[in-house]
DNA sequence: CCGGGAAATCGAAACGTTTCATCTCCAGGA
DNA sequence: TCCTGGAGATGAAACGTTTCGATTTCCCGG
């Protein structure tokens, strides 16, 4: 194993020097920083992390914790994990693997034997059991989502409420008075996630506001019932749809154009979804996005900056983006088509 | 922060003593060992693990290399994923997550700097680039899936050759004589995996030796894919279906039934998948199981052999496992019917 | 009563970094 | 010419374990 003491002695410098070249953290002249680099590459050195977590007390690593067993919301979850990670990297960081259901034990074990110097906890419910305790942490956490009580924690999610707003008032605007609401399974909802409540939330607010009518259904994932939910939208008149489910998301227009309604022609359909599924759906779909690199970013950064001594607990709540992919349009009546 | 050295005052005894209690590489007296347990308990000590790391040159951390970006299969490697963090856990290990994207160099890095013991790897295809790469780690490997070449590495598997004759089999012993496959996504097959094409291989040899005649499409996963993949396989007669398809497993049997196929009585249906996922189906389906519990126990304990000094570079293909649900049955003919 | 050996415990030297306190040198001001 | 200060480099003390001898204790046979 190649030591930082065989590059000291091959590049003819301290022990320390090289760890300064490395650190930065003091001035070195560019003749001697760049005779360390040379060495530093053709030894192949990699400063051994034991050491290194042991002299520093920082390890570099940033403890994740993430629902493995959900069958629910899978792809977007991975999305979230492989947006951590690559922060991560990006701040020099490598990523520790833990799972939901081991519950907040693991956390504090990690934390304490450091391992980790710092934690991010996705997929928190409204009221987590495991909140108490990340509170009790004296290292730097993040949750993604926010749970009720989010005192003395920092977190971070799409603005559910508001986006839900949005997407009524895009469809208001656009004439539509009578819009449908393809929910989240019922089990989202039973799980008391909190951000499924919250978007709804926001859509009959927005309704009243715009004095449209909303009907509101919770859809399995699977194909009969939303075969179910879409005829039902069907027969209260719906010409406007707003999708909050990534599992039947593709069969939507697909169940709507078998029943011979053409979108956007006949019904406008916007999601909200990650920008990468709505894009690439056969027919892409206008949408509001979960920003799942955006809020990936915010995660590590946020643990970051902690772990740099900024003090601060937010609660971070990112404004909904629209992008129109035309899959919404005007309301078709006979006034518009006369005007 | 407690130390070993305050847990050593604590209890009365020399540091040594505390960490021999804690390894158990020499012997201490029950006495000793119980008032030294009692102590750590009682100060909520957790041995720090850089220093454990530099002293021992062990992490007890496994790396995990998975294919975050992928869309294909995304339930599946989470279970891989989420069974290969437990049997870690199992073992006193955790686990530092990396994705495959990033290729051979970060794995290198985190062998190099000793962020890690071990190596596993997920989602190999046949002519992977990082193959020579990860030969050349004097560290364990295992992957999880095999390449062309598996010379002088460890590799799990489900045997996918062995799995495809096996679901053939099984339908022609049930008298099915015409025999449909709906693939994978095309994509699949593209990616050169090797496990998709084992499977028809696997399919095609048994077809042969029972004198059968199968139809294979690979399906994309969306609805109209498989309407499509559907009506052909019918109109080419067949009345047994073989499904190695997580995608559009679900949707299989509604479709069938939507054509007035009735499963198992017209048509009998056996899918290759996790046991979690066909036993959850609205209909429940006969299937070869693909052991994503087992694969990850085994990898893991192939590292942790591999960690005590056991020599040996295996492939471990893993013998079909296939359990009858009830969406198979017996052909049904004049001739069956008069038997 | 003594010597020998096993069992239990101890002390101290690693392990490879970071970082603090020093030390050296040299340029520039008085 | 001497002094001062700062930039650049160094040496050595941590950091918290593991682990290798060495030491003590106790028991047994002679």
């Amino acid at each position: 194993m190649i030591t930082i003491k065989d590059v000291a002695r091959h590049a003819g410098v301290s022990v320390s020097t090289v760890s300064y070249v490395l650190s930065g953290k003091r001035p070195i002249s560019t003749a001697t920083s760049q005779r360390v680099r040379r060495s530093i590459d053709e030894l192949g050195f990699h400063p051994n992390a034991g050491a290194r977590a042991l002299a520093s007390s920082r390890t570099n690593v940033l403890a994740l914790v993430v629902p493995l067993r959900t069958d629910l919301n899978v792809p977007v979850i991975m999305q979230f994990v492989s947006s951590i990670v690559a922060s991560a990297r990006e701040h020099n960081h490598d990523v520790l693997l833990l799972t939901k259901e081991s519950g907040a034990d693991e956390v504090h074990r990690v934390i304490a034997s450091a391992r980790a110097d710092a934690v991010v906890v996705m997929d928190v419910e409204a009221h987590d059991p495991r909140v108490p305790a990340l509170r009790e942490l004296d290292v730097p956490v993040v949750l993604v989502g926010v749970p009720a009580d989010p005192s003395g924690l920092n977190c971070v999610d799409l603005d559910f409420a508001t986006s839900g707003a949005r997407t009524v008032a895009h469809l208001a605007d656009l004439g539509h008075s009578s819009i449908g609401v393809v929910g989240s399974p019922p089990a989202v909802y039973d799980r008391e996630t909190g951000y499924a409540a919250r978007f709804l939330s926001g859509v009959t607010k927005a309704a009243r506001k715009h004095d449209v009518t909303v009907h509101i259904e919770p859809c399995a994932p699977t194909y009969t019932a939303l075969s179910a939910c879409l005829d039902s939208m069907l027969n209260h008149g719906i010409t406007g749809l707003v999708v909050h489910n990534e599992a039947v998301l593709a069969d939507v227009v697909l169940e709507l154009q078998r029943r011979n309604k053409r979108v956007p022609e006949d019904v406008s359909v916007i999601a909200l979804c990650p920008d990468t599924i709505a894009a690439t759906q056969p027919v892409p779909l206008t949408s509001v996005a979960i920003p799942v690199d955006e809020v990936g970013a915010i995660a590590v950064e946020m643990l970051i900056r902690g772990l740099a001594g900024e003090q601060s607990t937010e609660v971070r709540l990112l404004a909904p983006q629209l992008t129109d992919r035309g899959s919404t349009a005007p309301l078709r009546t006979p006034r518009s088509r006369r005007a």
